[in-house]
DNA sequence: TCATGATATTGATAGTTGTCAATATCTTGT
DNA sequence: ACAAGATATTGACAACTATCAATATCATGA
């Protein structure tokens, strides 16, 4: 029960080390974790559509609640949440808020899917 | 209170169906959030992390629970989740497990974030 | 068949999260 | 200064999740 079958030899002692880079320090995945967190709310993505995809490159707060059918409290959680995240950036104007996508941040997540 | 300042005209009224495309849909925004949901994770992310980067493309799952520092159960737990997103595949072989990436899973995923 | 070891499942628990109603804060027009 | 409206915060609650100990399932070698 220690090593090889037909097909390969496992066995904890005999094939440690087989990775081929440091995988993913503890801290880097709790990092990373975070924007995957930020990504994995329905409602977040919804947001998150809607503003990288509007015509003007950003979109009043106003006009966010309106098409998710949600509470307005609600909402403005879910952009807190990805403005934390640095998904979204946000500039007040007025009594108005807009948010904008932040492509580089949306890229640099992509890359580390490879 | 309706409209334009300074910048620009929010008035909820006034903006509406500035989206360029049909944004996403509910149903897919509920799809992908499983995904990022598997993802979201520190413990799945350097599991996939150990599995992706693996020389000989698989891991036996007896070889990635001591590098995590969790029960057998836990890893375990985690596993399935990844498996049932898509984002590893499995096959058993004997006693073991054998884990390896779907790279076409993960660049699918990669690809919605632009 | 039996004992052994690898992996999965179950049950329980603590911590986290999404949601809304109520309320607070802040900005502008009057 | 005040009223009105946009956004954020608070508090509460239900639903979900990560974790482990205990246990079950399954495959192999003896």
């Amino acid at each position: 029960m220690s090593a090889k079958t037909s097909s390969a030899r496992p066995a904890s002692k005999v094939c440690c080390g087989t990775a081929r880079d440091i995988p993913l320090s503890e801290r880097d995945a709790d990092d990373l974790a975070i924007v995957f967190a930020a990504l994995s709310d329905p409602v977040r993505l919804r947001l998150l559509s809607l503003i990288s995809s509007s015509t003007e490159g950003e979109v009043c707060a106003c006009d966010l609640v309106p098409p998710l059918g949600k509470s307005q409290p609600t909402v403005s959680h879910h952009l807190k949440i990805l403005f934390e995240a640095g998904l979204v950036a946000r500039e007040k104007r007025g009594v108005w808020v807009w948010y904008r996508a932040v492509p580089k941040r949306l890229e640099a997540v992509a890359s580390r899917l490879r």
